[in-house]
DNA sequence: CTGAAAGCGCTTACAG
DNA sequence: CTGAAAGCGCTTACAG
């Protein structure tokens, strides 16, 4: 069964392809009489007709798809209420948000040439070549960084400023010797080694001692030996911030298992309020990011590349907030 | 900066457009000498070309895209896992996954004619119009279904299954009043209600009386309103079936607060093996999902599916075990 | 062994 | 107001 074409529309509403493209794509500074381009929509609508996207995207040589690259890292419930509302929000313009998980041995360039995307947005930082490659290639990119530079047609989810959040409320608390709590995941270390970087400056900043760091697994025995080996020694830690919510519970669970009380005897605060966070016992005081706040500014950013705008929107302030619970 | 195409190879090499096809894409039926082949080889790469997907597409009516569509519910870690595996396993023959989440209004046809993919695979049910039209279109399509009949050209995850196991766990462990601790959450419905059948189904074949059934909120209060009335009455539950971990959590915050005891007083199981889940007090018993197995298969499904082959692959048997802790 | 030519389905400058 | 024609970049049947 061939596929239906334009000039199938055109027979059938006895206009010429022309006409009918026209019609469907809305050029209104050509003058068609309303009686014709009626005709024409019926006509699309009855044979059920759509453009086909690939000879629109040979012709005009871009695509209404969005590609957001998602890095290596495990999605967490932040990327995926991020991406609900990217998808939202820019199918209000038309534009489609395909998400590819970026993993394994193929190269990003294969995969944006074969979808020829209108724009690019990646969650993690691009490797310069692919980023310099996207855009000769006439795509929007719209890069991330973890630091809290601002740079141009970047999103910034300034990490830093959680470990700095986190330390704050910890001291506001009377803690004055803090430990991080890394994760084990490799793959999570360019997030983590931003977020500790903020745990750092701010215990700078306070004039509180320099912080242990460790990693912690996901289960009860490791968290139980490094809360040992925090607690031992003339300056016992006192409070934890942790790499996020999962990192944060397993410290919970280490702390149970060595009979230490939370948070008399030692404090956690984690990051990201997954539900399982006000579940725990005690429940866990957390670091909240303001996820629509950053998926309303992300899709504005795309959208702003998109209009070559000269003014790209400005970055949310405040996107992190302390959840204050029974830890700390 | 105007696209670089075979034409320019073709220059660079002084051969014709046709050889740098026949080249690039590898024919072997056409005898073309080594020397010539190099040379092409050589000219491409220091050209850096790449060919456009999109004439390609359009010459070839098929892309090397496989489209994946997420349902409207929250992706949990097993459809995240799910998703890596396939990514990694359908690289292996060329085909680049693209993941779409099914939200807002923007109808699903918009979508699939706009990428022209190679196969669609929905990882909940299509709309019976939906599937029809892809079909139609000549994209292969691997829907999902969330019962135990195997329907052909279908990925089943036995739903009723995970209830039946969880059961059968706790009426070895002696239990004989159960409760179903069902999600609040509408979207996740149709998959609640599957596994819930499950439970009822196994409490009948087991002589259980017909477990209880209620919503339970992921916060503290609403759980314990809800163990409350569970404990009321002549005949008081003493073990859950919690739709998911997260569920679970909020059922042993529940009892926690309403100072029941776990599990002499009530039991709970979950379903999913979320961190969180070994790292709660007590350390939840949980049914987990064999996903490599299951995304092994689902890769399999689509290149039959593409090679047109006549045997789908085996669905795997035996993708659920529990996972026992402390809180059954 | 290699190339000229047609055609996939669309859009748009141009001619009428 | 509407249509004939060119061309986006590719592949492939066909001719040499």
């Amino acid at each position: 069964m061939p596929r239906l074409t334009s000039a199938d529309v055109a027979r059938e509403s006895g206009v010429s392809r022309t006409t009918v493209s026209y019609v469907l794509n809305g050029k209104s500074d050509v003058a068609i009489p309303e009686a014709t381009r009626q005709r024409v929509r019926d006509a699309a609508a009855r044979l059920g007709y759509t453009p086909s996207a690939a000879a629109r995207t040979l012709r005009s040589g871009r695509s209404d798809l969005v590609l957001c690259v998602l890095p290596d890292w495990t999605i967490g419930p932040v990327i995926d209420t991020l991406l609900d509302h990217l998808t939202t929000e820019l199918a209000e313009r038309g534009l489609s948000v395909l998400v590819h998980h970026d993993r394994g041995p193929r190269p990003l360039a294969e995969l944006w040439r074969a979808v020829t995307p209108r724009a690019v947005l990646g969650l993690a930082p691009f490797a310069e070549d692919d980023e310099r490659a996207m855009r000769q290639a006439g795509i929007q990119v719209v890069g991330s960084a973890l630091d809290e530079d601002d740079h141009p047609g970047t999103f910034s989810v300034p990490q830093t400023r959680i470990g700095r959040l986190q330390v704050e409320h910890l001291a506001e608390r009377g803690h004055r010797v803090v430990a991080y709590a890394a994760p084990s995941d490799d793959r999570l270390a360019a997030f983590a080694d931003r977020r500790l970087a903020g745990v750092v400056l701010e215990c700078e900043r306070l004039g509180l001692t320099a912080p242990r760091v460790d990693a912690v697994d996901l289960d009860v025995a490791s968290a139980a030996a490094v809360v040992r080996s925090w607690r031992a020694g003339p300056e016992p830690v006192t409070a934890v911030a942790a790499y996020n919510d999962e990192v944060a519970l397993a410290v919970l669970s280490g702390l149970r298992a060595e009979g230490l009380r939370t948070p008399q005897d030692v404090a956690v605060i984690g990051v990201d309020d997954i539900p399982a966070a006000r579940l725990a016992a005690p429940a866990l005081t957390t670091v909240w990011q303001a996820i629509d706040a950053q998926a309303t500014y992300l899709a504005a950013a795309v959208i702003a590349a998109l209009d070559d705008a000269v003014d790209p929107p400005a970055q949310p302030a405040d996107v992190f907030h302390v959840i204050a619970r029974d830890s700390t």
